[in-house]
DNA sequence: TCCTGAACTTACTTATAAGTAAGTAACTTT
DNA sequence: AAAGTTACTTACTTATAAGTAAGTTCAGGA
């Protein structure tokens, strides 16, 4: 083997990521991984025991990312607007470049379809990112930075449920709405 | 046979309505209609030729309906405030009671997996959705009803992001989370 | 009454899915 | 050098998917 095989581990959790959050959970095999990486599946098997265990460690892995580029913020606070841009260039990414979508989104569509544990880690995700982003939009009214006349929860909720909208739309059509999404929600908070 | 033979091609096509928009296009199978309409799976073949005829039908009656709802609005106009209320409405409906995705969410998240003819009528079904949105902002900017300060069609496509999302919110974090979204929706446009 | 077509069922095919058990090659430890 | 241990492959099973071809039942018309 020219491979290393150490990577061989992560190579599978790189393609799975991809393809669940490009096709979700159910549009997707393990044949989809296993041929382009040159593997057998049961290569995969070894790794993961199952599809569940497989995509479990997708979202946990999407949540380890999340949660470090968050969590500085949650600790020391900082900039409300900075944070905000950051995590809107993120989601940007996302959408264009890697052409995926939220592995939230593809938890929701077929939640009924699921294991549990996905089930739970989504949920978990979902209310994760709903704090830190509430957190920013406290701070940012704090700071005077973004203006609005809700509750800090419910802006972030609204804008968390835009940017998922907004990976929806730019598949179905195009790439050029995903900023003038973006360019909206900066408008709404009176940036 | 009890049952009247010519309802049986409405009840498989309501059928898999539900279960095209509660799961996604790789989220079912034809035995999820068949075993509980006592039914079998050649049936459905009979009215049907392939799944993707039979969810290409099921997203012509969603655009369908869509049209006849917003159809008298886009030909005479009326108030935009009741018809944004008539739409909230209905997407308001189709997450808490249906609990249901909108077919739109379901094709953009399996996208590449899908008959080039299911993609055709969902972008085209987006087209038309946003088209509309468009109409009701540019009204009811006009009335005085609405605020915002972009152009309708951004506004418009930033709106049925929101919704978009808050339909794949509510599944992971509670039915409360519809009525918040959709109440920042009316804040966010001045109401 | 025979015939025809609509609306199915029965019985099948082909493909693909996830998952498993047993074997093997190479590296690691003792 | 012998004995594990890791990281796989080979070969298989079981289940389920979409789809099809041929036969059946029943209603209405000539």
């Amino acid at each position: 083997m020219t491979t290393p095989r150490t990577s061989t581990r992560e190579h599978i959790l790189k393609r799975a990521t991809m393809l669940f959050q490009g096709r979700g959970y159910n549009g997707f095999s393990f044949k989809d991984i296993s041929v382009p990486m040159g593997i057998k599946n049961a290569a995969i098997h070894y790794h993961f025991a199952t599809k569940s265990d497989l995509c479990t460690a997708v979202i946990e892995r999407y949540s380890e990312l999340l949660k470090s580029e968050t969590g500085d913020f949650m600790k020391h606070g900082g900039s409300a607007r900075h944070q905000l841009e950051a995590y809107l260039a993120f989601v940007r990414h996302e959408i264009l470049d890697a052409r995926c979508m939220c592995p939230l989104t593809n938890v929701a569509v077929a939640m009924d379809t699921l294991p549990d544990e996905i089930q739970a880690k989504a949920t978990a995700l979902s209310i994760d990112l709903l704090a830190y982003l509430t957190r920013v939009m406290e701070v940012g009214r704090e700071q005077d930075e973004f203006q609005f006349n809700s509750t800090a929860e419910q802006k972030a909720l609204s804008v968390k449920a835009t940017l998922q909208g907004a990976g929806q739309l730019a598949r179905l059509m195009g790439p050029q709405v995903v900023d003038q999404v973006i360019d909206q929600i900066r408008r709404d908070l009176g940036l």
